[in-house]
DNA sequence: GGCGAGTTTGTAGGATCGTAACAACAGAAT
DNA sequence: ATTCTGTTGTTACGATCCTACAAACTCGCC
């Protein structure tokens, strides 16, 4: 068996498929249609076992039984496979999520928490870093080293936010992020001030009006992980100390 | 537990989860957010293993943890969660499907195989009657007692046929489905002959150019069975024994 | 020590996997 | 017609794996 083929039989599992299921139907489709006998014979499922899981696809949408004998079964096509499994995952997640609405609290309440989160893998920071952006009413601070962690959502909510006139300033030590991002109208950029310990480490640095943050590093396998907080008095502390060091020495006092 | 949280845990079992993940995961969009204790408290998961499904729930994207003590835990949002799984789904869709599309057979090698096939349930056998009505080059007969076996799909497709150029005759008892199909352009419409024996359990009846038929019964309980077969010796003797026994009396010889 | 938080280990039950035995049947050989 | 042989479809059963569930254990703190 194929590396590919695996991986084809883990993805149909974790669609929902047992692996003989997975393997029963990728076979049909690989001989268009055959027997009991002729879906063992490619496969290592055994004759005595397919026609139980033959009508269990049966039963899924997936296949059709030519009532014979030898019995013959048919896959449906890979379009009407494709149709019913989404059918079938669109009602579970309706059925599901309906019933977590109905009780869900809301609990936006007023994020006055002194809470930190943790956020790991890079489509969750940037999910969360759209979020924050997209919370923000005046002001945003955007910073990363890498071009890779500015995403084109991310790079939407920026422009939505500084035509909205919230003052959005991007800081990266990273020309081609500079120049990308100071391109959009209203958006100011900077390069962070040389004293900073410039962790190789560091990923991106999200600031949304006086109280959100997020802060998040880069491993050395490039997995991301992040931590955030929004309306809380800790995230305020945070920002000062953040927007204290970051400041040119000549406004310092000290 | 109440009958749709039952049901929500079970199609979020459906979706890939366990049980006691679908249930944190539903307690702490009830709390909002909380700890190990909190969410034993109102479920009946046992706290020690709240940190296992919880930190599970977190690979998967549904759930974020606050690093303290107690740990706290917060769901993501609802809009996240459905675009988390959805986009997991879509994966894994895309990587089993694109595996059996590069390995079946273009096997539409001339139907001429003398089979039929069987397929059960109303939405597959929607899905089949708009596969056969779609293939027809000249002439499709359909006719069927019921007004809900008629889907806007199927309208449509008769509709696109009928506008091709296709002869479509539509033969039904049922005056409803008389006049809904026949003011489309082009379709003509017929009462079956009285003599016919009008089974109380039939379905629909498609003809397909002269080699392409299926027919559906509908059982008591609502549910529906048909065969059909296609490019087939079989469908051409089956079709030429229905259009005779179906003649006008004026017309037969005997 | 006493308590709560968090981790680890162990066990029972269920589903799937994989093997094997069996009856029913069809065709070929006798 | 009878026997033999091979195939089909059904059923049963042990092995294996994962989840559900319980309990013991560690650690930090009062």
């Amino acid at each position: 068996m194929t590396d590919d083929e695996s991986e084809a039989i883990d993805a149909f599992e974790r669609l929902g498929l047992t692996s003989y299921e997975a393997k029963v139907f990728i076979a049909l489709h690989r001989l268009g249609s055959g027997t009991a006998r002729d879906v063992a014979s490619v496969t290592d499922v055994p004759r005595s076992q397919v026609y139980s899981v033959a009508e269990s696809l049966e039963d899924r949408g997936l296949l059709e039984v030519q009532q014979s004998s030898p019995i013959r079964y048919r896959p449906v096509s890979i379009d009407e496979a494709e149709e019913t499994l989404r059918n079938r995952f669109e009602r579970e997640r309706d059925r599901a999520f309906e019933f977590v609405d109905s009780v869900k609290q809301e609990s936006t309440t007023e994020e006055t928490q002194e809470d930190i989160w943790t956020v790991r893998s890079r489509d969750r920071v940037d999910d969360r870093v759209v979020d924050l952006l997209s919370q923000a009413d005046e002001e945003i601070v955007f910073g990363t080293r890498l071009t890779e962690l500015v995403t084109s959502e991310i790079e939407r909510t920026l422009e939505e936010q500084a035509t909205n006139g919230v003052s959005v300033t991007v800081i990266s030590r990273n020309e081609t992020v500079r120049d990308r991002l100071g391109a959009i109208d209203g958006i100011v950029t900077a390069i962070p001030p040389a004293h900073r310990d410039d962790d190789q480490r560091s990923g991106r640095i999200v600031i949304a009006d006086e109280d959100s943050i997020l802060l998040s590093v880069v491993d050395d396998d490039r997995s991301e992980t992040a931590i955030w907080s929004a309306g809380s008095l800790f995230a305020s502390v945070l920002i000062q100390l953040i927007e204290a060091s970051t400041a040119t020495p000549e406004s310092e006092t000290a």
